[in-house]
DNA sequence: TGTTAGCACTCAAAATTAAAGAGTGCTAAC
DNA sequence: GTTAGCACTCTTTAATTTTGAGTGCTAACA
């Protein structure tokens, strides 16, 4: 039986240098190598003693009798909330890449997810930026030719949607003017919740014989709305699994790629993070915490981006158990703040 | 030495019976399978010698001394150009996918690239169509707020993009509208080519004190032409490579998926694909054949498809050099004339 | 009571060896 | 020109052995 406070002191020690031997090397490590890699100057016999009991407490495993241990999920639990130490470092030592500008936001967020890859030797995504609670901002009609009406929506966030509206026989230029000046009138600055049947209502009616079209555009309005209907969700480094034996198997290999491919699982994610309101917006995911079923053998670090005018973004870093949680953390960070900066300094 | 003709009827029989067997097993094929497979009623013996032959014309290898043949390029190459008999045959006798009606083309691109994924059982992409000497269709200028200008830019083929334009003070209501005017009676119906610097000089002349604006104007239609600019590929079914165990080395295997993450690489398919113009508008590119490096162990099966309007997108599919060439060329066509009829039930 | 040396034991991984089998090339006979 | 027969090659698979890391337990020690 192990005592009372289930980890003193000691205990606490042994544990962290098991756990960042084994971040470090990948192998199951034996009591011989604590003993040295330690200064508390014990025999492999007490920390073999210790070892056990941390084992019955479920903080590590042995993968078979006779090979050195693991950590457990546990255990990784307790390393990320309490043992690891978040260097504040200079981060400029490392020679990580960073982000450069870029015209398009698509574009630098691609860049960021190659970056941010590349940084930490993991697989990563990143998300276009969701409009949560949404305004519209704007709308403008035009005759595209005899038949085509183009609506184009602007909401906030300067977020751009359009969307092709048939109509029966062309608009005289004065009535399409009329209509803008109606629909934008009405409804500029408008949160979706607030467009209710009512005003549709008295809209068709002051529309007249166009309240056809008005129809048409609140639909495609509507439509617009629609979290998912355009998040788009970046990946890349994916092949990077294959640096890591324990996922490299065609089996985890497998399920691993086809989330990252079906983005479908990815999203999940995406509005799993998003719903979840950190205070430093930083959530670590270890095994079958994840809400990605295909990712239980991983650990998954994923972290929201702000754009103002309630825009935001996922980024997430998927990669083994035994994952570099410290530097990770790090590299999430500043990506976070570098994405900060830029989607700033750009308004 | 081989006699003048290189082949013969005999030999073409036997290759053709030993590629058609390497497809199904994926083992190499020895002297007696053929023996016995063939109504040549011909002994092993005399197979050998044959096999032979034809190794020494490069139509088949040998892995190693004592193991069986399998074809070489060259051997599939000729099988698909002639040995292969394209079955016409019913479609509907197999329980393959087909396509559903989807209200958005990217959706029903994504599902493309799924069903056939399925069908097939190799890894597929599907581009959207690209504007291959588009032509400029309407143009429309409108204010936002008071820096911001949205330009609304429609191609042929009702292809939309929008560009936010900065400047420094508010225009008119009127000034816009004269804006307007001048650029769509001026640039309608143009393709890119014909909008040179002559009529940049004129139109910027007109303008007056918004000639700044038109620039702008430009750069973003000159920008928004670019092919690449925002050709979306939608890739499915990467992991049945695993399905393949000459591909599912990591080597391979890691090759093969980045090129797929990283759409870069598909993009150059994609250009060759729709540069070249066969009467079928089928490509078969066998292991080095490929334009795509990272396949150079795969063969790729490429398909062009057609919106009007000058817009193509392509079809791909890439799987092992031993890949059911029937079928996929029969699975290939099929969903071309489903796309086909999809688009232009449409319009 | 906590710590340690020592030793027998376990088990995975690597290396070695052996056996099986598929297939070829060549020769000689039909 | 075709074929039976046989020696030879080389991969694949299985079986066996060796090695070494690491443990758990016991007994002695401070």
């Amino acid at each position: 039986m192990v005592s009372e406070h289930e980890l003193n002191e000691r205990k606490l020690t042994i544990l962290h240098a098991i756990i960042k031997t084994y971040l470090e090397t990948g192998e199951p490590v034996g009591s011989r190598t604590i003993s040295k890699y330690t200064d508390l100057n014990l025999s492999s016999a007490t920390i073999r003693n210790e070892m056990s009991d941390l084992e019955e407490l479920g903080y590590i495993v042995q993968p078979h009798t006779s090979a050195g241990r693991i950590p457990s999920d546990k255990g990784y639990r307790l390393y990320v909330d309490m043992l690891m130490e978040e260097k504040e470092q200079e981060l400029n030592e490392r020679e990580d890449q960073m982000l450069e500008k870029a015209d398009k936001m698509e574009k630098l967020l691609k860049q960021a997810a190659r970056v941010l890859a590349t940084n930490t030797n993991y697989a990563t995504m990143v998300s276009t930026p969701v409009n949560s609670a949404n305004k519209l901002k704007f709308i403008q009609l035009s005759m595209v030719d005899e038949e085509q009406i183009i609506a184009v929506i602007v909401l906030g966030g300067n977020v751009i949607k359009n969307r092709i509206i048939n109509v029966e026989e062309p608009l005289s230029n004065e009535n399409l003017l009329k209509l803008n000046m109606l629909l934008n009138t009405t409804l500029n600055g408008m949160s979706i919740e607030e467009i209710n049947l009512g005003l549709i209502a008295r809209l068709k009616e002051q529309a007249g014989i166009h309240s056809e079209v008005i129809g048409n555009v609140l639909d495609a309005v509507a439509d617009v709305i629609q979290l998912d209907e355009d998040m788009q969700i970046y990946t890349s480094g994916t092949t990077n699994i294959f640096k890591y034996p324990e996922l490299s198997d065609k089996q985890s290999a497998q399920e691993i790629i086809s989330a990252f491919e079906e983005k479908q699982q990815l999203t999940e994610l995406v509005a799993q993070t998003l719903s979840k309101e950190e205070n430093t917006g930083i959530q670590v995911y270890i095994g079958d915490e994840t809400p990605v079923q295909n990712m239980k053998d991983c650990s998954v670090v994923t972290a929201t981006y702000e754009l103002g005018d309630g825009m935001k973004g996922t980024i997430g870093i998927i990669g083994p158990k035994r994952m570099d949680y410290e530097h990770v953390l790090k590299s999430m960070k500043r990506l976070q703040s570098e994405l900060d900066q830029m989607f700033h300094k750009k308004e």
